[in-house]
RNA sequence: GCGCCCGUAGCUCAGCAGGAUAGAGCACAGGAUUCCUAAUCCUGGGGUCGCAGGUUCGAAUCCUGCCGGGCGCACCA
């Protein structure tokens, strides 16, 4: 349970009585109330701004209206103090018995605490990674899946039913020139000298096994035959290819998808034709030419009369293209196509992860996905920044012209899955990001994903030896679950169970704005707090976690310790990340 | 020229759909280990939130205009 959106529902309760007593005006908008934890822990527990932003409305002064609402507020069993402050904010405490329920809440519900009912079972795709089949998967690729992955896994703990899809763009002309590759490893697999590889066609070695592959099964029947011929063929077994390695390399990281969609099939079963047909019949389309981009004049402009979507409608800049000048359809037709389909199977809500290198792409995305759905759908876009690779502070150089980029497989072979998925999400999407293999490595606080797993090692660590200072103390989590919690009086261990009940919050927080980095920072102060607590026995020995003199304390402390490896283990879960257990 | 994203401490970044005195880490200066992992912790200095207007009880956050940086800009995918 989210306590701020309950403290929310009891202050709309009580202002509602006070409109029903006639304290209050009628018919106000109260949606722009908030309960929310104070920035300054001194102001309380929870601080709402309700007498504000309602005053101008009510006809009544802020501070008159707090101390209306006040007067309600102070009759809750579970409100210890009231306070106006400021302009006009609420500010209340809680009574000290309602934390020490939230502690046990934690123990009780385990890592699923913080999972809500929030979107309601609501159906939402997740289109993510969807990098053309023509290659392994690189650094770049990588933020995407793990972005995209963590996001979903966000959306499942809170309420929404999330399709998690893969779209291959196996349709367009970069598969025929990953066709023309393989064929050519398939000659030199059969035994043909190929010389450097042309320029135009992909040089990587991961080609030399589909061609010897493809030499396996078909032996030398491609060898004589024309390029027709063998095109479609060598074409699909090279994107199949394709296909296991980037699903073996999206295992290596972890993600896992519900369904990959074929751009091809999508072409073959007529989904083009659809759009076109759903744009005809509401008017949507027409041939026209399009301005040239004003300021740098391509020097092979020319006017094209195309079929054009009449994306401006929707919001865009200009009409886009739907079929090239020679009648093909464009990619963008594919998209759109889609699109569609994603709506028809049910999706009103679709989240699209690109890089920021589509983000021209956004806006007539948006408007072909509202043009398709008569308004109904929504599509919101998570642009990807850069991430510059580094090495003891240096970039690491890549070009994937000559073939030597670093690929996500050599990454995942050299820091391990868990550290890529958490740096990934140490920044918002848009921001750049330097990923440095050998600080994620490091053992410091200054590397988030080591001093995060160093607090919930730390927490199994101290449970590990309360079992053996206080043999016969019951600490399994049933045992915890009995322990009087009131023992807990340090302002310290308060703070920290404050700061665990942010977190079904935090997690409803990150799913609305589906921002999954909030976790990561979220998880670094908890880290921070757990620290922070554990050295404070170093000074003063009677707050130390293990106390063998006082074991009804210890057990107390040991639920508060087990609680907060449980929020950390529940946080890291969201980004399908193994807790540490211990560091070594 | 247009569109999108970004501009917060010396550096790297948070800032939770407008809230109270803007926060972390690194770096810098000092301090804490007979004791649950010092792989950690505590204290301190450090800010015109790019600039200028506007909206209102209240702006780093929303609007407008500039300045600076990144990305993208007819049929490519």
């Amino acid at each position: 349970m989210n306590i701020f959106k309950a403290l929310r529902a009891t202050i709309l309760e009580d202002l509602n009585s006070l409109v029903a007593e006639g304290k209050l005006a009628d018919g106000l908008d109260f949606s722009r109330i908030n309960a929310e934890p104070p920035r300054d822990a001194s102001h309380g527990d929870i601080a709402t701004n309700a007498a504000m932003v309602i005053a101008k409305a009510a006809g009544q002064k802020p501070r008159d209206l707090a101390g209306l609402l006040a007067g309600k507020l102070e009759q809750r069993s579970e409100i210890r103090t009231v306070e106006i402050a400021g302009p006009g904010f609420i500010n209340l405490r809680l009574d000290t018995a309602f934390w020490y329920q939230q502690l046990s809440l934690i123990l009780e519900s385990r890592e699923a605490y913080g999972e809500s009912d929030l979107g309601a079972g609501r159906t939402i795709n997740l289109e993510y990674v969807s990098a053309n089949p023509t290659g392994p998967l690189t650094v770049g690729h990588a933020r995407g899946a793990v972005i995209g992955d963590a996001l979903a896994a966000i959306l499942k703990k809170t309420g929404f039913a999330v399709t998690k899809e893969y779209y291959i763009n196996d349709a367009g002309a970069q598969v025929d020139v990953l066709a023309n590759s393989a064929y050519l490893r398939y000659r030199e697999a059969l035994g043909e000298d190929i010389g450097e590889i042309p320029s135009g066609l992909y040089p990587g070695d991961y080609l030399v096994k589909v061609g010897q592959d493809l030499a396996a099964r078909d032996g030398d029947r491609w060898m004589k035959a024309e390029q027709d011929e063998w095109l479609p063929v060598v074409r699909t077994f090279a994107i199949d290819a394709m296909m296991d390695l980037i699903r073996a390399d999206l295992g290596e990281l972890g993600v896992e998808m519900d369904l990959f969609s074929s751009e091809r099939a999508l072409h073959e079963a007529g989904g083009v034709d659809e759009v076109f047909k759903f744009l005809e019949e509401r008017d949507l389309l027409y041939v026209g030419v399009l301005e040239p981009p004003k300021g740098k004049a391509p020097e092979d402009w020319e006017p094209r009369p195309q079929t054009l979507f009449k994306a401006t409608l929707f919001g865009d800049d200009v009409d886009r293209p739907l079929k090239k000048s020679d009648g093909s359809w464009t990619y963008f037709a594919g998209d759109m196509a889609y699109h569609l389909d994603k709506y028809r199977r049910g999706f009103k809500d679709m989240i699209d992860v690109f890089g920021v290198d589509h983000g021209g792409y956004v806006k007539r995305m948006k408007a072909a996905v509202k043009a398709l759905t008569d308004n109904e759908g929504e599509l919101d876009v998570k642009l990807c920044a850069l991430v510059n690779l580094m090495r003891g502070g240096e970039m690491v150089r890549m070009s994937k012209r000559a073939g030597n980029f670093v690929t996500l497989r050599d990454m995942t072979d050299e820091v391990g899955k868990d550290v890529i998925r958490f740096m990934m999400l140490t920044r918002k999407n848009d921001m750049p990001l330097d990923f440095d293999l050998e600080k994620v490595l490091e053992q410091s606080r200054d590397n988030p994903v080591f001093y995060v797993q160093y607090a919930h090692a730390r927490t199994c660590s101290v449970l590990k030896h309360a079992r053996e200072e206080c043999a016969d103390l019951d600490l399994s989590d049933d045992g915890l679950k009995a322990a009087d919690l009131t023992l807990l009086k340090d302002e310290g261990e308060i703070a920290l169970i404050r700061q665990l009940a942010e977190w079904p919050r935090l997690l409803e927080g990150a799913a609305e704005a589906h921002e999954p980095h909030r976790i990561a920072f979220y998880l670094y102060d908890l880290a921070a707090a757990l620290h922070g607590l554990w050295t404070k026995g170093k000074d003063n020995a009677q707050l130390r976690f293990i106390l063998p003199d006082q074991p009804e304390l210890t057990q107390a402390r040991m639920a508060l310790v087990r609680a907060t490896g449980l929020v950390i283990a529940s946080g890291l879960s969201a980004y399908s990340i193994t807790p540490a257990q211990e560091m070594r």
